[in-house]
RNA sequence: GGUCGGGUAGCUCAGCUGGUUAGAGCGCGGGAUUCAUAACCCCGAGGUCGGGAGUUCAAGUCUCCCCCCGACCA
């Protein structure tokens, strides 16, 4: 028994999520989190909705409502989404909940006092008509360097100049278009990471077992060398900036950058999990509190490793509290839609809610974590997912329960049959079963998701081999009970393929198992050496042939989703 | 431009510290079977392992150069 926090990276608020953002993160940290709950360790699954910042702030206002309402309403959306792909939080939050707010001022007002922490005042573009300053993104105007007239201001895209938007001509505002601007000048707070950086190497020194792709990430950051980075932004929507605990003089239109405020969220939708469940937060998150032996697990996709390995741990670290910081990470590369990018705008790729519109969760699940992007991008097509949910799920394992519980039903009126003793075929069945459950066990502790799909595939063609020799059909004409032993053994495999399926498959798994009445307490992860699996079901035991538990997707399906969204 | 990761059968990918005839799934061809969702099972075809040079008794596996792809950073 062990203890595992696991947090996936929090999406953010403006809009429902692509599939690809869904296998990236949530999804195998769902996968994760089942595994390890079945082995009976303890375990804390928490996420939460990212919600401030400057593009929630458009968004709402495309929308034509207020942020406030816009972020309820998303989230709920999002909450929705996950529960219809069976996403197993514990919790999950919003990083603008009360508790984020108050973690967050605690940080900064600690990291101050730790002397990490300077204002400095600097000139921005202030848009007269807008009635704010504008991020670098949102100012336009003509670049200094080659004339361009529609430069951006953090980086003209004509010449690729990096600019400051102070250095643009004739700059406007990209919300209203105004021209109406000027620059101001504006105080902030920045993070003196440069202080932390001995530290945070020394510790990413020490993190040997995490993959290859974050250490690179991280130690590349750090060999470029951490710069002091400003942590607060002038907007409304977000985490107020307080000193004592009281508004900051000078920030009273500002608050803290979304970045600063978003991975603390970790902890403040963990604060939202306690005041609901009255658990106890601090024995996850604080080493004095607890924590100490809790293996805390990141999820996240590639682009969000910098932060999670240099920037939160600085906020962590400098606060010279005893957080308890990721012990493991695992970063994901990026699905794709046909090589290209998922977008919104353009009708390419479909959405989380879309996908739960179109087939069963189940579907969607076994495919993206069997071609999960662990080395690579990886391509979504339709095709190849209609190749391979037919082909594995029901092909091979639908019809595996399918062909073994419709015999026991029409030939041992639905019961387990007695009598037979098992022989030399089972036996080796048995060492297979045994070896290759040692195997997926060690995928999935290793998190490697795509060989855990594919051995479990491979547990499933493993039961129709048996099947094809034991071949009770034929048996039973003239040994009922080598007949009885096949047919047996055969519901023992259904029992334990559907447990060993449901961190992929979690609704199709819990199917089988309560056609085959398997008590919830008999659903736990099995152990590597048990003997007994093979003969778990009381012999008598009475069940129900489940209905066909997948249905194949057709080509005529594949056809309209390909013109629907943007296929090929 | 820099860094990292890739480039292995038609497709998607495995191949740890170099060592017998390079693997899996899908797809394809053939066979067998009928318990089953025309599913399952068996057999087979198919690869000069991006290109070139080098190290070695031996390289997909190490070194160097080059060419593509992707990501991140600039």
């Amino acid at each position: 028994m062990a203890r595992y926090l696991i947090t996936s990276a929090l999406p953010y608020i403006n809009g429902i999520k692509h599939l690809g953002n869904l296998a990236g993160s949530m999804l195998p940290a769902d996968v994760h989190a089942r595994f390890r709950r079945m082995q009976g360790h303890e375990v804390l699954f928490i996420c939460a909705t990212d919600e401030h910042g400057t593009p929630a702030e458009l968004a709402a206002a495309e929308a034509g409502q207020d942020v406030k309402t816009y972020c309820d309403e998303q989230h709920l959306i999002q909450k929705r989404a996950g529960e219809g792909f069976r996403l197993s939080f514990d919790w999950f939050g919003r990083s603008s909940n009360p508790p984020n707010h108050r973690l967050t001022q605690h940080f900064g007002e600690v990291l101050e006092k730790n002397g990490l922490i300077e204002e400095r005042v600097s000139k921005q573009i202030y848009s007269i008509d807008d009635k704010r300053f504008l991020p670098d993104r949102y100012v336009e105007g003509t670049c200094p360097v080659c004339a361009f007239e529609r430069a951006r201001g953090d980086q003209c895209d004509n010449c690729g100049s990096l600019l400051d938007p102070i250095d643009l001509k004739n700059p406007r505002s990209k919300i209203s278009g105004s021209t109406n601007v000027e620059p101001r000048d504006t105080a902030h707070l920045f993070l003196l990471q440069p202080k932390m950086q001995e530290r945070v190497r020394a510790w990413i020194d020490r993190a040997t077992d995490w993959p290859h792709l974050a250490r690179s990430i991280a130690y590349k950051w750090l060999d470029e060398g951490l710069i002091d980075r400003s942590i607060t932004r002038d907007l409304s929507w977000g985490v107020k900036v307080t000193k004592d605990g009281k508004p900051r003089k000078g920030f009273e239109n500002k608050v803290y950058y979304v970045w600063f405020d978003a991975p603390i969220e970790y902890i403040g939708a963990t604060v939202e999990w306690a005041e609901a469940t009255g658990g106890d937060w601090e024995r996850w998150w604080r080493t004095d509190k607890g924590a100490e032996d809790v293996t805390y697990v990141e999820f996240m996709g590639k682009d969000n490793v910098a932060f999670h390995t240099v920037s939160f741990p600085v906020t962590i670290m400098g606060s010279g509290e005893p957080w308890k910081l990721v012990d493991r990470l695992k970063a994901f590369n990026w699905v794709t839609w046909y090589g290209g990018k998922f977008s919104t705008s353009e009708k390419r790729g479909i959405f989380m809610d879309q996908a739960l519109e179109l087939l069963p969760s189940d579907l969607w699940r076994w495919y993206l974590m069997a071609n999960a992007p662990e080395t690579a991008d990886a391509p979504f097509t339709l095709e190849h997912f209609q190749q391979t949910v037919n082909a594995d799920l029901a092909n091979v394992f639908g019809n595996f329960v399918n062909r073994i519980t419709r015999f026991a039903a029409a030939r041992f009126e639905s019961k387990a049959p007695e009598g037979g003793e098992p022989g030399e075929l089972e036996e080796k069945l048995g060492i297979e079963l045994r070896e290759r459950i040692a195997a997926l066990t060690a995928h999935h502790e290793a998190m490697e998701f795509r060989k855990a799909a594919a051995e479990t595939r491979a547990l499933w063609a493993m039961g129709n081999e048996y099947l094809q020799v034991a071949a009770p059909w034929t048996a039973i004409k003239t040994d009922a009970q080598a007949a009885a032993v096949g047919v047996r053994t055969g519901l023992n495999l259904c029992a334990a393929f559907a447990i060993l399926a449901t961190p992929f498959i979690p609704d199709a798994a819990g199917a089988v198992l309560d056609a085959l009445g398997i008590p919830k307490g008999n659903r736990n992860w099995p152990k590597a050496d048990d003997r007994g699996l093979l003969d778990a079901i009381p012999r008598g035991h009475a069940f129900t042939p489940p209905d066909v538990l997948f249905k194949k997707v057709e080509d005529e399906q594949v056809a309209e989703w390909s013109v629907r969204f943007g296929g090929g």
